[in-house]
DNA sequence: GCAATATGCTACGGTGGAGTAGCTTTGTCC
DNA sequence: GGACAAAGCTACTCCACCGTAGCATATTGC
């Protein structure tokens, strides 16, 4: 008989469940999603397993309550981030700002945009239908803006808000994915350029 | 002792891996991964699961036949559409008339297409991986066309051939998706008419 | 019709990881 | 220091599904 581990020192439940939420954010971003077994969250967190379901009931309620969390606070920093109004501001000069900073709070919080953005293997379908409710949520706003927008520069109709708003999120995607995988060869400076250039020269155009 | 069921017919080893590859195709598309067990595959298939590990060695085997044999045959159509040369033509309507035909092609095979483009639960790290690996050789392609199309045009520095490649890449896949979603909804068409209108306008301000 | 062969099926072994019962330790209060 | 309760740990059960050995059947050629 080998001898008892020590035993983890006992924190408020409130710690206790933020550490482990942060071991399992850690080890989907390093390792994926098939990593994150109940023992892998353990051993990561410094503590056994029935700690952990001490927590959480299962595991799909561990990473339901990890997403949950990371798209709070994701959505606290887009809201943040998003202008009230959109009419009286130059297109090509607010995608730019917020496109950087929108990529600015990607880099602040690297693991929690992973979660939101990256293709992942091994997701969980609860996992996969949670983002796709976000991202819809996200779109309902884009398509707002991108009607005020349109109307206001007098767009031409094949511009339709809804194909606007959903090609301003991928984008916003895609420069996320870039600049989280990339960082080096994709500065978010490159993107804001871009945008500011191509909307700017449609502009000019009209 | 139950009655032994009947043996399914015998068929040539082509079309039995064929059948099987069918079958796991189905399933994926219809269910997602997790769903694709080998139990699954050889009831999808009319056959015990014997039959199918005769055909493939393992479930990763079996899974990344599948992947490849669809990525092939998307490649195919891709090239099939892409012209050989892009810098005497006009760029809006080379977009629009490549973005039509590919539209085209993904409701031609929508199933394949699915396993290409769609985010998806459950996906294996190998069909993942081998998803990124395809997408860097269309990727390559695209900047290449780029390059040629924005020197053509005499386009800002700001728009850049890679920052280039990455858009027009991930709009065909925005739109592939949503046409594969909701195609009532978002017909081809109004992809289609949009590019055209929106590479036109930045056409114009040249 | 019979024999040989290839292919199909049944029943089974193995295992990774989800989940938990019961014992042990720690921290707090008196 | 002792009692008690809460929380932590060890050892275990369970099972879905991967993978396969050995038997059964269907097909073909003589």
């Amino acid at each position: 008989m080998s001898k008892r581990r020590a035993y983890a020192p006992r924190v408020p439940a409130e710690q206790r469940r933020t550490q482990v939420l942060d071991a399992a954010l850690h080890l989907v971003v390093t390792s994926g999603h098939q990593a994150v077994t109940m023992e892998a969250v353990a051993e990561q967190a410094g503590v056994t397993k029935p700690v952990v379901y001490g927590v959480f009931a299962s595991r799909a309620d561990l990473l339901q309550a990890l997403l949950h969390r990371e798209q709070e606070q994701a959505l606290a920093q887009l809201l943040a981030i998003l202008p009230a109004r959109v009419e009286e501001q130059d297109p090509s000069e607010l995608a730019a700002r917020v496109l950087a900073e929108f990529l600015h709070a990607v880099r602040q919080s690297p693991d929690r945009w992973h979660c939101i953005v990256m293709p992942m293997a091994d997701m969980p379908a609860q996992f996969h239908a949670a983002r796709e409710r976000a991202r819809a949520v996200t779109l309902a706003r884009a398509e707002q803006m991108a009607q005020g927008l349109l109307r206001a520069v007098g767009a031409p109709p094949e511009l339709a808000a809804d194909i606007v708003a959903h090609t301003v999120v991928s984008l916003f995607e895609m420069a996320a994915r870039l600049v989280l995988t990339d960082p080096e060869h994709f500065a978010p400076e490159r993107f804001v350029a871009a945008i500011r250039a191509a909307i700017g020269l449609s502009l000019r155009a009209r």
